[in-house]
This record gives C-alpha cells, sequence and structure tokens, in this order.
DNA sequence: TTAGTATTAATTTTT
DNA sequence: TTAATACTAA
C-alpha cells in the first residue's frame, strides 16, 4: 500500500474505494464527492490492484465530468495511463463501439447521428407522409413517444399501443426507424438500443468486450434508463466487477427514461452487492442542508439518508419576493453586485439557476443592464442554432449524401430556386422508386433531360449538385476547416446570414466560433469532427477561468456546486412545473430538482419568486411554490411565505382591477400602499405606455414618483 | 413557382 | 419569442 494517498478521504469514503472484487453500489448523498470516490476507485485499481487502465470502463453523465475526471486521473496515474483508460458518456461510449464494430451490427460505418432537433423534423416529416395532423398529433409528443419505446428497448414491431395515440405513435414509430435508416442514420436512442442489440445479438462480439472491460464504473446510476441498466448488466456479465454511484434523490431524468428503480433492480440482479453510504456532505453549510432535507423528506418511497456536514449552521437561507421577473433579476443582479463589493464572493462564485431556459431572458438583460458579465449555459443551445444547424447539414451531406434530412434542410438555403414544388416532385420521385433522395439529385443533375422538373428547377438542382459534387470530390486530402470555407465561400452563406441586421452579424459571429472550433480538429477526420459535435452538451462548453456569475438551468446544475446559489420563479406552474401537477411522480420529480438546485450551494443560497410573470408574452400572476412552505421558518430570512390559495385570490382580484389600457387605474386622492415604502395618498397619475407614473405621499417615506404596477389600492 | 411577409399557435428539463 | 404555416406579390 501507499501508492496512492488515501489520507483525505473519510472512512465511508476509503471503504467504498479500496472495495473488494464484485457488484458494489456507493449511495451517497450530495456533495459527499462521489466523482471523487469514482476516481479513486480507477486510480486505486490502477495503482494497487496492478489493474491495466486499458481494461477498466468508467461511464460518466455529461463530456464536461468526463474531462474532469480524466484530467485529475492524469496527475494521479500520469497521461500515458489516464489516457488509455475508457471514459465517457454512455452515448459516446456506446457511439465508438458501433463504430468500430459497425458491419457486424449492420450499420454503415458512416452513420450519422440525428438529434433531439433532426428526429423532430424526420417525425414531422413521417407525419406528413401518413396524412397525421400535425396539430392534433404534436410531433414532439410523438418523438416523445417513440424515445421513450426506444428506451425501453421496444423495437416498432413489438410497441403495443394502449390507446388511438398509442396506435398513432407505432405507425409513425415503424416508418420512422425505415427512414432513419434509409438516411444513413442513428438517433441518440438509437446508439443505446443498436449496441445492446449487437451484444445480444453476436455473442462473441460481447465476449470481446467482456473479457476486455475487467472493471465498469458508473456514475450518477439513478438517472441510467433501460437500455443503460442492461447495457452495463450485459458488459459486467464476465467478470462482475461493477461498480456504481447513485442518489435516488437526485434523479430528474424520468422524463427522458431515466427509472431509479434500476438501483432495486441492481440490488435484485446481484445478490451479493456490497453497498456503501456516504453520508458527510463535504459542501454545503447545516441550513442549507437542513431546508434541503426538509424539501425532499416530502418525498414518498425513499429511504432517508442521514445526511450531516462538519461546516456549521452557517446563515439563513434568504427567501425574496419579487414583483415581477424584471424586478427578480434586478434583486439577483444587485445582491451579486453587492456580495462582490463587499468581498464576501467573487462573481464566478456565483450561480442563478432556473427551471426553464426562457427565464434566462429577463435575467440576461438585468445583467446586461447593469453591465456586468455573465455566462449563460444552455438556453439556444449554440449546436441547436439555425445558421450552425444549416453548416453541419452541409458537412453531413459531404460526409453522407444519403443523409436525406440534411439534404432537405439545406437544399435552398440560402434561397436557389428550389422551392416547395420542387423539393415536393424530388421526394416524390424518390419515394416512388424507393431510392435515397440524393440519387435523384443525382440523376437531374448529370442527365439534362429529365422529365421530371421544369427548365428553370432543372437548372437550380443542376447547379446544387454540381457544388455538392465538388465538395464530396474535394473531401479527400481537405482539412474540415478547408471543406467548410468552400462551402461557405460557394454558397455565398456569409452574404446570406448578414442582412445588415444585428443578428445577422451574431448568426455570423457563431458560423466563425464553430469554424475555430473545426480549427482544432487539424488532425481529426470529417466523421470525427460530426460525432463530436453531435454528442456534445452546452455544459461541456462552459469555460472556466471567467470570473462572472453563471446562470443554467437547474438540470444542467446536477453535479456542479457554487458559494453563492439563487433559485428563481419559486411559484407554482414554474417549479413544479404546471406540466407535472397531475402526475404525483413527475411531482416527486420537480422536488427533486429543487433539492438538487438547493445542494448545489455552499455557503449562501437565494430563493427567489415572483408576484406576476410573463409568460406566453402575456404577464399572469402567479403564486410562491409549495416548496417554499415546506422551509421550516427558522431557517429562512426576508419575505413571508403567504399561503397559496389567498394569494392566488389576492392577484386575482389585483389583476381585474388592473386595467392595461392607457386610463390611469389611480387618481387623485386614492390611498395606495407600496412594498417597501407602505402607506400613502395618490397626488397625480400619468399613463406611460400599459403602465402608469404614480406620484404618491407616502406616510413615512415622503414624496415618490412610483409606476403604478407597483402599487396595490389600499383601504 | 418562388420568396418574402403576415399570421397564428405554442412554449420543460437534455445525452 | 419562435417557428411553422398561410398569404401575396413578383
Amino acid at each position: 500500500m501507499g501508492k496512492l494517498a488515501l489520507k483525505d478521504l473519510n472512512p465511508q469514503q476509503r471503504a467504498a474505494v479500496t472495495a473488494p472484487d464484485g457488484p458494489a453500489l456507493v449511495l451517497a448523498g450530495p456533495g459527499s464527492g462521489k466523482t471523487r470516490v469514482l476516481t479513486y476507485r480507477v486510480a486505486w485499481l490502477t495503482l494497487e490492484r496492478s489493474v491495466p487502465p486499458g481494461q477498466v470502463m468508467a461511464v460518466t453523465f455529461t463530456n464536461k465530468a468526463a474531462r474532469e475526471m480524466r484530467e485529475r486521473l492524469q496527475h494521479l496515474l500520469g497521461h500515458a495511463r489516464a489516457g488509455s483508460l475508457t471514459l465517457g458518456t454512455f452515448h459516446a461510449t456506446c457511439a465508438r463501439i458501433l463504430r468500430r464494430e459497425a458491419k457486424v451490427a449492420g450499420i454503415p460505418r458512416d452513420y450519422v447521428i440525428f438529434d433531439a432537433d433532426d428526429q423532430r423534423t424526420l417525425v414531422r416529416q413521417v407525419l406528413r407522409e401518413l396524412d397525421i395532423d400535425v396539430k392534433q398529433y404534436r410531433p414532439t409528443a410523438v418523438h416523445g413517444a417513440i424515445s421513450r419505446a426506444k428506451n425501453e428497448l421496444i423495437p416498432p414491431e413489438a410497441y403495443q399501443p394502449s390507446s388511438y395515440f398509442g396506435e398513432i405513435v407505432r405507425r409513425v414509430y415503424e416508418r420512422y426507424q425505415e427512414r432513419l435508416r434509409a438516411n444513413g442514420g442513428l438517433d441518440f436512442d438509437d446508439l443505446l438500443v443498436e449496441t445492446v442489440r449487437l451484444f445480444r445479438e453476436h455473442p462473441e462480439v460481447l465476449g470481446r468486450y467482456q473479457e476486455r472491460y475487467l472493471h465498469a464504473l458508473v456514475d450518477e446510476f439513478q438517472d441510467t434508463n433501460m437500455a443503460q441498466y442492461i447495457l452495463l448488466r450485459q458488459l459486467a456479465a464476465r467478470h462482475r466487477n461493477l461498480f456504481a454511484v447513485a442518489d435516488e434523490d437526485q434523479s430528474i431524468y424520468r422524463w427522458r427514461g431515466a427509472d431509479y428503480r434500476n438501483i432495486t433492480r441492481l440490488r435484485e440482479d446481484y445478490p451479493d452487492l456490497a453497498v456503501y453510504l456516504l453520508e458527510q456532505n463535504y459542501r454545503s453549510t447545516q441550513t442549507i442542508l437542513d431546508a434541503a432535507q426538509a424539501i425532499i423528506r416530502r418525498n414518498p418511497n425513499r429511504t432517508e439518508k442521514r445526511l450531516f456536514t462538519r461546516r456549521g449552521t452557517g446563515l439563513k437561507v434568504t427567501v425574496h419576493e419579487a414583483y415581477d421577473q424584471d424586478e427578480e433579476a434586478r434583486f439577483v443582479v444587485n445582491t451579486i453586485a453587492e456580495l462582490t463589493l463587499q468581498g464576501k464572493a467573487r462573481p464566478g462564485e456565483c450561480a442563478v439557476m432556473y427551471r426553464t431556459n426562457a427565464q434566462s431572458r429577463a435575467l440576461e438583460e438585468a445583467f446586461l443592464r447593469a453591465g456586468l458579465p455573465y455566462r449563460l449555459v444552455g438556453a439556444t443551445r449554440f449546436y441547436a442554432r439555425r445558421e450552425i444547424k444549416d453548416l453541419i447539414a452541409f458537412l453531413r451531406l459531404i460526409h453522407n449524401p444519403t443523409d436525406a434530412t440534411s439534404l432537405t434542410r439545406i437544399i435552398n438555403i440560402p434561397p436557389r430556386g428550389i422551392g416547395k414544388r420542387t423539393l415536393l416532385a424530388l421526394e416524390e420521385a424518390a419515394r416512388a422508386r424507393g431510392v435515397p433522395l440524393w440519387q435523384i439529385v443525382e440523376e437531374v443533375g448529370t442527365h439534362q433531360d429529365t422529365p421530371l422538373l421544369g427548365g428553370r428547377a432543372q437548372g437550380a438542382v443542376t447547379r446544387l449538385y454540381r457544388m455538392v459534387r465538388g465538395w464530396i470530390e474535394a473531401r479527400e486530402g481537405a482539412t474540415v476547416v478547408q471543406l467548410m470555407d468552400q462551402v461557405l465561400a460557394e454558397t455565398g452563406y456569409e452574404a446570406y446570414l448578414r442582412d445588415g441586421t444585428e443578428e445577422g452579424d451574431d448568426r455570423w459571429n457563431n458560423v466563425q466560433e464553430l469554424r475555430a472550433v473545426a480549427a482544432e480538429y487539424a488532425g481529426l477526420t470529417l466523421t470525427d469532427f460530426l460525432a463530436d459535435v453531435a454528442l456534445v452538451s452546452d455544459v461541456d462548453n462552459l469555460a472556466d477561468g471567467v470570473d462572472a456569475p453563471t446562470l443554467l438551468t437547474l438540470h444542467s446544475a446536477k453535479g456542479l456546486e457554487f458559494p453563492v446559489v439563487f433559485i428563481t420563479g419559486l411559484e407554482e406552474g414554474l417549479l413544479p412545473h404546471s406540466r407535472s401537477l397531475d402526475d404525483p411522480e413527475s411531482l416527486a420529480e420537480e422536488r427533486r430538482l429543487m433539492y438538487v438546485g438547493i445542494t448545489r450551494a455552499r455557503d449562501r443560497l437565494y430563493l427567489t419568486y415572483a408576484f406576476r410573470r410573463v409568460r406566453y408574452a402575456t404577464s399572469e400572476p402567479n403564486a410562491p411554490s409549495r416548496f417554499l412552505e415546506a422551509l421550516p421558518p427558522h431557517l429562512t430570512e426576508g419575505s413571508r411565505i403567504r399561503s397559496g390559495k389567498r394569494r392566488v385570490e389576492q392577484a386575482i382580484a389585483w389583476t381585474t382591477s388592473w386595467t392595461p389600457t392607457a386610463t390611469p387605474s389611480f387618481t387623485t386622492g386614492d390611498r395606495v400602499m407600496h412594498r417597501v415604502f407602505g402607506r400613502g395618498v395618490v397626488l397625480e397619475s400619468q399613463a406611460r405606455g400599459d403602465d402608469e407614473e404614480v406620484t404618491v405621499a407616502f406616510e413615512t417615506a415622503g414624496l415618490k414618483r412610483i409606476m403604478g404596477s407597483y402599487l396595490t389600492p389600499a383601504d
């Protein structure tokens, strides 16, 4: 012993790290150093048990987690050994296996990965083909159902519809899968499904991997889905060295097919499973931990953990009621500014979390107005942006011309005279003859006499064909950047994007950014570039070293920690989200989401909610989240949380008394109430847009000019 | 037939 | 606020 220093670990952690061979499960609370345990376990296996790192597979939840883990292992093991470790997300690992085993798996070696956006496009296409009303059967809903089926490893032919909607799904699923294959594509879910299938149908291939991977380790096991679980079981069947780290209270991806009951399954499937507990929290103050416990304790069917910390009581949790999302944002920005000025925190130590990406806008505006920088995770994810998807579609087409989804995306971008009608004719011809769309384009482009199209359209298609043909020929010996430059130049994409508006310039900047990413791929092939681009998430690209607050959703906050955390929008309908109110399981997940958010905080926690919030472009009154009421009053300071029901009534009364027209609702002599300044009498009122400016003489604060929306009538 | 403009409807979370 | 669709001018 002694090659690896374990003295920094507590006894619980050390026991897990040095667990004997065999199946093991680490049940860990937040901030208990579970990722650390995982990392040390790998190092320990290598250094103390002489397991070659090449025979260890570790699966993380995000690429970022994988990268960080590799960096730490580079310190512990050295570059060479850390490099030979198989380390990545399920999806990335499967993508690599499928690429390697493409032939046996019956998958084209140069398959393209369809992301959620592509999947939805394809579903929409299929719905149109089957003459199904997209208004009645929403592509997102249908796609969700298909995705769920896939994650449960149910193929189209085994899909059992239990309703008419299910019947629609079954039909679409079948056709969708055909089209996907015809496009040479695998969607996100297929990466897992196809790997499981490969292993099932080809035991000799599975045998090789089973033999190779002496140890398999998984982080965030509570968020694995059925396919992922089966995959782990397949891989670990030979050596039975499966090491899983989980916290069922942090399971927040049920909607994506994740099933925390995999923890129970693991116990059942491996009766000799060794279970280790990590209960000491190294992150948060006791107050924050107590607040988190108060929330999560209300969830049924969970095993209570005794979380404790040695960090002391700490500060109270600040609860703040704002008038609307703008005032909420101002509160956040002001508080961060104050903390920074007082030297209590650096800007980069603060995080602002919210349930939905749409909430980031008001926050961004407040930061911009205050002239403070911020880092935004998600929102319009970089790789989901139109211009980026366009450019990638061009590259995908070069990579694999049969990818009809990419072809239809860019066939008329920038506009080149191939409109709806022409595209329809081409698609019709392709379908009729059962050949890829590209083949029709090729025929039109090479044979001059096609009865299919009119002269003008034929010319346009021919020009497109020749252009793409040229790129495909240039592909050999060209780097990704060179190809990209050629595409940009020949399509005139810059001129198309830069239409003189600021937005156009922004979009062009994004293209430049993608070009910069491609430049880093100097030695890599187009295939690698496309695979990587499809599998990165936004958190992965979160730049370190910028000292600015981070804005992110509660989901993307998983696995991170910050000294100062704001959770905003704690309102009924938002957190818990309105979509989850009717289902107890979903509601429990919302509570876990809140729990995850709270437990990201080390020292300071702010919980904010707004009285009114703009949703669907209209401002609506909101009641404070039920989760706030679960907080014991002795842990909090700031706004008192009033009962949700009463507030809704108040809000409704208030709304009806308020006329959004230019007619002032306050007149001289009215008695009014302000949250901060208290009671007062109106001296004068003037319309201001859809609000009004009211001059009020307050009893204590004196004469103030206030926007009418900040005032309530007092009797 | 295409391309640009108006309109209408919808809007959780992401590997 | 966006994205898909309907409408209109060229």
